[in-house]
DNA sequence: GCCGTGATGGGACTCGGTGTCATCACTTAG
DNA sequence: CTAAGTGATGACACCGAGTCCCATCACGGC
């Protein structure tokens, strides 16, 4: 595909990385960025709409594998079923080889409110890719919402614990244990008397 | 306490909303704000940290009337009773008087990704609070986030609704048949057979 | 060897956002 | 009544993100 040294993106990100967790984001130039990684801040912005986009390219991969897995699952399975699907197919992207790296974006994110925003809405978009994927199964409106968004939250959770630096277990069965933890979570809400004020 | 003109805050946020409904929030300058409200650049920053935030500034409110709400529930209330109350309290902010207004601020978020950004970071803050809240009461970790998701899941639903051109309901009752809605899908998915692969 | 295509670099420009300093309105002490 | 103090403001300079446009260079096909 590309022509010179064909690795552009990856080393935009690898740079970004390197320098936010040197200096900080905000401390960080989208010129030095592009600098170091042996190109120009015009070819950084034709990579990336946005310089927080830099962190984020994988993120827009998960909603279109979250959208595949449910397609792929039987019609006869259970909504869990679907959500429990989704959430595995994310595990190669959350290998031991990748988890340093999780590390570090992680600590990036959580230390700049304008990428917590944006990592809302990734989060948001991968919501209503569930979502959709479950409304075309059939599922009614209000259910595919909730249930898409107990999904996102499962695998909210289950990210949060991997990308831990003590954690040595791998992600499936964290994800496992969390989208059951939530599903017996909802049973003891949705049992609870009604609503009244 | 002001001095001068006494309104500064209300007038940028109108001629905001004004201007934004007019030429769009990207052809809007934050120096065309602040001259409309006849003041300056420098003034507009020193009263918002954003841009974003001139549409905002009622956000900030509502997670203190949602914390204050729940703990102000009986010791014996339901987790769902609390919910409901924390709903209940933000009535107050959505009278049909003030019904155009959102109207107006919903249609320009609606337009603009970097707002929504900011309406999701938002959100997750009413989220933490209303959690934190219900830690506060005894909940454990997990039933509190996942029933926090669940009532600003409602919050949103019943505040997408409440806002629309053609609705005339107000909004206490929306709310109420949002977060019951939700707790009928809660139960339906909890009940489901374990969630295996 | 020539030309089209596509990735790149460079530079000019706008605007969001920060920081500093002077100014003005109003208050309070004397 | 005046002088000092306080707090909101305005003017200005400055930096960096993001946009646009145009020149350039590498490679493939002819």
């Amino acid at each position: 595909m590309a022509r010179w040294e064909p690795n552009a993106r990856e080393r935009l990100e690898r740079a970004a990385l390197a320098l936010f967790t040197e200096h900080g984001y905000d401390a960080t130039t989208v010129a030095e960025i592009a600098d170091r990684a042996g190109l120009s801040k015009s070819t950084f912005f034709r990579h990336y709409a946005d310089k927080r986009e830099v962190l984020f390219g994988g993120q827009n991969a998960l909603a279109d594998r979250f959208s595949e897995a449910i397609r792929a699952t039987a019609p006869s399975a259970t909504i869990g079923a679907c959500l429990a699907a989704a959430l595995e197919s994310a595990a190669p992207a959350f290998t031991s080889a990748r988890h340093g790296l999780a590390l570090q974006r992680r600590a990036i994110i959580a230390a700049n409110s304008e990428l917590q925003e944006r990592e809302l809405l990734k989060r948001a978009g991968l919501c209503s890719a569930v979502a959709d994927a479950l409304r075309a199964r059939g599922a009614d409106d209000t259910t595919a919402r909730l249930a898409a968004e107990l999904g996102i939250l499962a695998f909210g959770t289950a990210f949060a614990r991997w990308a831990t630096p003590e954690n040595q277990q791998p992600y499936a069965e964290i994800a496992h244990t969390a989208l059951r933890d939530l599903q017996a979570c909802a049973a003891a809400l949705g049992a609870e008397p009604d609503i009244r004020a």
